[in-house]
DNA sequence: AGGATTCCTTGACGGCCGTCCAAGAGCGTC
DNA sequence: GACGCTCTTGGACGGCCGTCAAGGAATCCT
């Protein structure tokens, strides 16, 4: 804390008091920003709609973000935070070859069912992204982190199975990605096959991988 | 033509005549539209740009489509037509197996190369669809289609490699879909290897789909 | 040619947007 | 209890949005 007492511009205000308050009410209305992104998308949600949901006056957003833009990637860093710490402790135990395809396509199909709001809502970003410049760098750094999970997923699967991946790290990513990203859609289109269409085709192309 | 001339309120403007300059006009703004959107993407195209792109007023487009739901709709459906049109004579001539995989891989790499803003934008657009219900039938159609020429990729090199498909007609489309999504991200970022990975990606997933 | 019809422009409307700001509320400290 | 600082409110601003209507320009038909 400053002993000082100079009146501080705004961006001062955003970059002192780190530990305290302040930083938790940003992660707070952050959340809540989260929230309303992911039901309405990105296009239609304004910032009065993310302060409504949120409780709090419209006027509060631009005391604790600078504007939009700082509003919305400090939300794509914090939705970061939330995947990779939901994500890592996938792989984690799994002694059988089988019985490691079987817990990736069940934890891949259960994040899908449960937090499909928030995939759709990675999805539009990752492709406002190839629009909006001022996501792009904190988009791939969520893309490579998705790609190093999937790539610990096909190392412990080689190690199990006693062989070593034959493809790339990007190529391993795309493919369950893309079956990843068609399994949302159509769950979110009201298909029923597409869990159990996710947890199989997860288990045919990981094996494909390894050799 | 109708020997009538009773006055016609806007709907009916456009259920009309169906051969002749209205439907042209309309395709020649949309066109102009497709053009604005792939540079700008859906949430930041106003239709004020649009038909200062196109080089007409503002207020046009609202003679010829009946809002920018209706719009957007026939720039979707328009793109579907442009799509299918271009992909349908990609597989057509290959006698060799190798000769297949080459000419399937160098064929998305050139469109992905050439049309990549257009890529952008059905992604986009495909996300969207996901909030907006209005579009989803068009992009579900799209999508299809989609599979469908995929499909007859496996299907044409399964029989060149004298086997059948092992795989679903949407795991197929999943993985090589998952390929070029990212080789389309990697590309837009700049990255020279994208296009090359993907030939690469496609000639590795294809053959793993039959047997 | 001239009237009817089609096509296009222009300007206006209400509404929502992001942003900013003056003022008040809450609250710990003296 | 008064002060100083932090936090929050709610209104105002200029601007862009989609939409619409009135009227001019172009075109067609006889």
């Amino acid at each position: 804390m400053t002993s000082t007492s100079e009146p501080l511009a705004p961006p001062d205000r955003i970059a002192r008091r780190q530990v305290d308050k302040f930083a938790e009410r940003r992660r707070q209305l952050a959340d809540a920003a989260l929230l309303t992104l992911s039901e309405r998308g990105y296009a239609r949600t304004s910032l009065r709609e993310i302060a409504k949901d949120s409780g709090f006056s419209h006027g509060v957003l631009h005391y604790y973000f600078r504007d939009k833009v700082d509003l919305i990637t400090y939300c794509v860093r914090q939705y970061k935070a939330h995947c990779v710490e939901r994500y890592d402790g996938i792989v984690a135990t799994a002694t059988e070859p089988a019985a490691l395809l079987a817990g990736v396509g069940d934890a891949l199909a259960g994040t899908l069912a449960q937090d499909a709001l928030m995939h759709r809502l990675w999805y539009d970003l990752r492709g406002q992204s190839l629009f909006e410049e001022s996501f792009r760098a904190d988009v791939a750094e969520i893309d490579d982190s998705l790609e190093r999970m999937i790539w610990r997923t096909v190392e412990a699967y080689a190690g199990l199975v006693g062989a070593t991946p034959t493809c790339s790290p990007s190529f391993a990513y795309a493919t369950v990605d893309g079956l990843f990203a068609q399994a949302l859609l159509r769950h979110l289109a009201g298909s029923s096959d597409a869990l159990d269409d996710l947890r199989d085709g997860v288990r045919r192309q990981l094996p494909t991988l390894v050799g």
